[in-house]
DNA sequence: AGGAAGCTGACAGCAGCCTGAAATCGGACC
DNA sequence: GGTCCGATTTCAGGCTGCTGTCAGCTTCCT
């Protein structure tokens, strides 16, 4: 896999640099926006990792431009501890994860592999339950045949389901997922996104385990 | 995993002890230090999310207390913005990882998951006992290639006795993981899970140490 | 045998969940 | 800006089955 790492501080690029190295991956290290402009231009990465704090640009401007060329290139954002709002823009504009600094350089890896995997690797299958098929790519449903439409916070809460399907997942999980990070919401949300999921799917689709959450059957 | 909060600020503490118990945790909240260090002296806890702006006295008496008795819990602290020195020496003192109020509920729930996976190295494993299989992460159990229905509780039983899986587990134990700390019990629910338990899993799946415990075999 | 400890079926109560409907948000279009 | 409309979030009332309790029984030990 062949990352790219945007980052101005030089310690922490070159450990970060070294890290991914001995995890066998290639690694092309910009200090500059510029520089990243460029290399993201010429060369193609599956990863690209992106510090918001650099000093010939706004990192989140890389984003946004990536983004508006459709280029769906994974990007993880970091940021310093305090910038929660910096964050959620950046989420909002389309980056696939964050990590806070200071990181654990074993728990950047993690993250890393997290989001190629799921980005590439597993380019998101057809998913067949008795009488329902859903394609997570297309964001297409059918029940005996017959298309059936959800919203994207019924597809959140869907591809949450069935990313551990068979596994309980916890509504705090869930919520995780729908509200990432901005705001938090107080109510039975996950409640009500699974009520309309059944009434769209048909009713046994989603098993209620009280106390603990919510699962798919395999 | 059970959790200790000590945190005096009645909205945010409710608020975090909500979030972290739909993730499926229990949590125990303490408002004041003498309360935490009584349920500390008392309880096991997994993690320990302190507040270093106590009224009654510095949290990190508390968290240097329990480095000085060689306790290993994990303990993440809490602080103000602008309380950088602070947070320093709470790191030197021995917490594993800090927030700065205010955060995000959901990234404090992503920062426990993290300090708990990686102080506890083993991701909760599955499980295999004769013809008995449980995946305690997905919460998942099966019997004879059967899936088996557990409800909240015995779950927690069951982490319980399995977490010292060979040793005698004492009806006392037990009922400090099911129990939030002074909500105490007065009947023989333990008995009655146990029972429930041996219903769902199988007579032999759990041994009586009269006068001592349970125990679940090697 | 007697007593102490443990087991388990039954059941009321209530925490947790469901869901229809109302309020609010947010994007599209003029 | 203003208006519309569907999506999202909140709320409240109703329902369900988990949970804690107890009583009567069994098992173990002296």
């Amino acid at each position: 896999m062949r990352v790219l790492l945007i980052e101005d501080d030089h310690v922490l690029g070159a450990a970060i640099r070294d890290h991914i190295a001995s995890n066998g991956h290639g690694v092309d290290w910009m200090q500059r926006l510029d520089d990243a402009r460029l290399a993201l231009s010429t060369m193609t990465y599956e990863l690209v990792l992106l510090d918001l704090n650099l000093p010939d640009g706004r990192g989140l401007d890389l984003l946004r431009e990536l983004r508006a060329a459709r280029n769906p290139v994974p990007v993880i954002i970091t940021t310093a501890q305090d910038q929660v709002a910096i964050r959620i823009e950046g989420l909002n504009s389309g980056a696939d994860d964050y990590l806070v600094k200071p990181f654990d350089l074993s728990e950047m890896s993690a993250r890393l592999a997290a989001v190629a995997r799921r980005s590439s690797a597993n380019p998101l299958p057809v998913v067949t339950i008795g009488p329902i098929t859903l394609d997570l790519a297309r964001k297409v449903a059918m029940v005996d045949g017959k298309s059936v439409v959800l919203t994207a916070r019924e597809w959140v809460v869907l591809q949450r389901l069935l990313s551990h399907r068979g596994a309980i997942v916890t509504k705090g999980d869930i919520e995780n997922s729908l509200y990432a990070f901005g705001a938090e919401v107080e109510s039975n949300a996950v409640e009500v996104y699974v009520s309309r999921l059944r009434k769209k799917l048909g009713r046994d689709f989603v098993s209620t385990a009280r106390g603990l959450g919510y699962q798919v059957a395999t």
